[in-house]
DNA sequence: CGAGAAGGTTGACAGTGTCAACGTGCCATG
DNA sequence: CATGGCACGTTGACACTGTCAACCTTCTCG
């Protein structure tokens, strides 16, 4: 069967996202990509943020999705671990402002089905982490904590990066370095 | 002196940012917060964006001097980080939506006098790294490698903790803790 | 003295989110 | 079979916003 205009309409979102960044997406624009008028999308979405909130739902899912891919694909736990970390870059850097929607937008719901799946795409990781101290290729420890160390140091250097804040010759270094010192660090 | 009308728009705009976040930023609101016509603002700034980064920049040097004055008033350079870092995530959580402006948002210009300030306050942040590594607090190595992975780590948390997504039970931990943890790694 | 710049004003315009009212086709229930 | 409701779509309107243009005042400096 086809899409439904609800999905294509969050599709439509997501492609403005790409192009233009979080002020290209507006509810008319959307509307006319996807060819209905322009009060259309209201049948669908409550508001904006609704719509917006569509968006980050469907990639918290992949985002979870990519987890656990990277866990069954592998035998051991580490190589699990890279993968599902540079699946995590990969995603960020290749599209910001999806990234930033997801993690840094202030208009959206801090909480409900949002909240939810992107509790599901950390839990995913926290597997991932568990399965690495098992196998010793974490250190032991609140494997809570340490998946949160983890992830906010990627965050962190993810949302740098993105913002520009952190290249330069005497500046932060890039994602990719930063994930290194600390896994080292780890490692050790 | 008196304030001068473009240090009065900045401040009203970081109080309107600190009262209702970044959509509460308008330049009629500003302007009329400030007492003038809704037009004026454009004699002191080109547009919103460039009200906006004059808000970040104040704070950017804001943050720096904290770093600097951290370093200056602690004998010992260990303690003076945990002072910075204090201070920084002060900073992050008692004003969200002006922290958000200075790390993510999309309609900052990435370059020009703004990526100074930035730069500066990150420098000065690196400062007090070199310090303690000299001091034997923090391990050897490429310190602002080093640097940038505690700054990552920190901004990640934070931002994470500001959305939202780092509260509840089995989620992730907050920003202290996560710090905590990052720091007993590099002390060991 | 007079010109020009700095800073302020009013008025207009297009674009946006959102509300209200109105159409239309399909499906289930009497 | 009829019919009523509901899902989905449409047009039209509104207030608010950023921004441009034109105009006015006041002060400075050659």
């Amino acid at each position: 069967m086809t899409q439904s205009t609800k999905d294509r309409l969050v599709t439509a979102a997501a492609q403005l996202l790409d192009q233009g960044g979080i002020d290209a997406v507006t509810l008319r624009g959307v509307a006319q990509l996807v060819g209905i008028s322009h009060n259309a999308p209201y049948k669908h979405f409550e508001d904006r943020s609704a719509l917006l909130a569509a968006v980050a739902e469907r990639d918290f899912v992949v985002l979870r999705t990519a987890f656990e891919t990277a866990l069954d694909r592998n035998e051991e736990a580490g190589v699990a671990l890279q993968a599902a970390l540079g699946a995590f870059i990969d995603y960020g850097l290749k599209h910001p402002a999806r990234y930033r929607l997801l993690f840094s937008d202030p208009s959206l719901p801090s909480g409900g089905t949002l909240k939810e799946k992107a509790f599901a795409s950390f839990t995913a990781f926290l597997g991932i982490v568990e399965v690495c101290q098992r196998e010793g290729s974490l250190p032991a420890g609140d494997p809570i904590r340490l998946a949160g160390l983890i992830y906010a140091t990627v965050h962190g250097a993810i949302d740098l990066e993105i913002g520009g804040r952190a290249n330069g010759e005497k500046g932060l270094a890039n994602v990719t370095d930063t994930l290194d010192l600390l896994l080292r660090l780890l490692a050790a």
